[in-house]
DNA sequence: CTATAATGACACACTAAAGTCCCAAAATGT
DNA sequence: ACATTTTGGGACTTTAGTGTGTCATTATAG
């Protein structure tokens, strides 16, 4: 693929995530438009519809995943890693809107092979066994809850609160909501 | 309208409620056929897709409200308050997943006129002043997360959780989030 | 500069879903 | 039991979105 193609690709990968994010029915037109391309060449780029959903799918994989490498869950208590993998996350931006709708292309569910999300069942699991994270509350319901929460931060941002705001209060909220009592 | 009428109408506006709850892009084939009804006669109730949303809508209002009732917000703390409309508003099942998807066909936000849903804003504010939810957290935080928590109940709900242990863990988790140190 | 690649602007065909209409059959309720 | 409603089934039209193909124009990179 020559260089010129490749950053069209990108351009309307991102584009994509962009419109998606915010209506997953939006059309490829709209995409095509949010990418300042026509729709001829988004069709050139992907045969169809879900060949374009997987591209995004993969690039928000990939992202995810710097992000969680970038979260350090090897490090520190369970609590502290589930904090900075939260902000690690929260900085994914747009993408999260890929991962909540009803009908949504990007599923870190799919993702399950070798080390993907499981790391963070991982983690909840560690800090159970070792006292940190509250242990009246199972597995997933701290998993599923872990990503509300992040849906909720999402949510905020987009309602125009500061991301400073929302940082801060998801640190506290993720910490006070799963820390032991 | 008479009484066969009215009885279909509500079969029909259950049935969608139901499916639109998984999918909020579903037919109104699929939810003629969910209520055992042609769609001629779906189409014969509600004019166009607007027209049943508009009734789905209403429906759901009413229920919130109901489980708003439910709740008595004014008596005892804040924080009790919060916990009891949790467990209400979890109560209302399929509902629920009509506020969250991302084109929601129920949109509570909608409903602000007289008492409807600032009832929330209310506890939160008044539960701040008093120091018993935590002032750390601003008010469009508590009440966003409240409602994405209630998210995450439901999804549990739908992955299989028993009833109780989501009731007893979403209880817990408002609580220790909200709750003032 | 120039050959090659990529793009935009069309014009198509195809599909799924929405919405409209009609009429015979079935149910309702009084 | 019978008049009145309501329903089911089918045949339409319309619309929006998708996917395909062509061809002239423009951009790109060597």
């Amino acid at each position: 693929m020559s260089p010129a193609a490749r950053r069209t690709r990108r351009l309307i990968i991102e584009a994509g995530i962009a419109v998606l994010a915010e209506r997953t029915s939006a059309t490829l037109s709209e995409i095509a438009a949010a990418a300042d391309v026509s729709r001829s060449t988004l069709h050139r780029h992907f045969a169809d519809r879900n060949d374009l959903l997987a591209a995004i799918d993969a690039e928000c994989r990939a992202r995810f995943k710097r992000a969680e490498a970038a979260a350090r869950l090897g490090e520190g208590s369970a609590l502290d890693s589930l904090d900075r993998l939260a902000q690690e996350y929260l900085g994914l931006g747009l993408v999260l809107g890929l991962v909540f709708a009803d009908n949504a292309p990007v599923d870190p569910d799919s993702w399950d092979d070798e080390d993907g999300d499981g790391g963070l069942a991982v983690v909840i699991e560690g800090g159970q066994r070792e006292g940190d994270i509250d242990p009246e509350l199972s597995t997933e319901w701290v998993d599923v809850t872990f990503w509300t929460l992040l849906f909720g931060a999402w949510l905020s941002l987009q309602g125009g609160m500061s991301r400073r705001d929302v940082a801060f209060q998801l640190s506290r909220t993720v910490r006070k909501a799963f820390g032991a009592a």
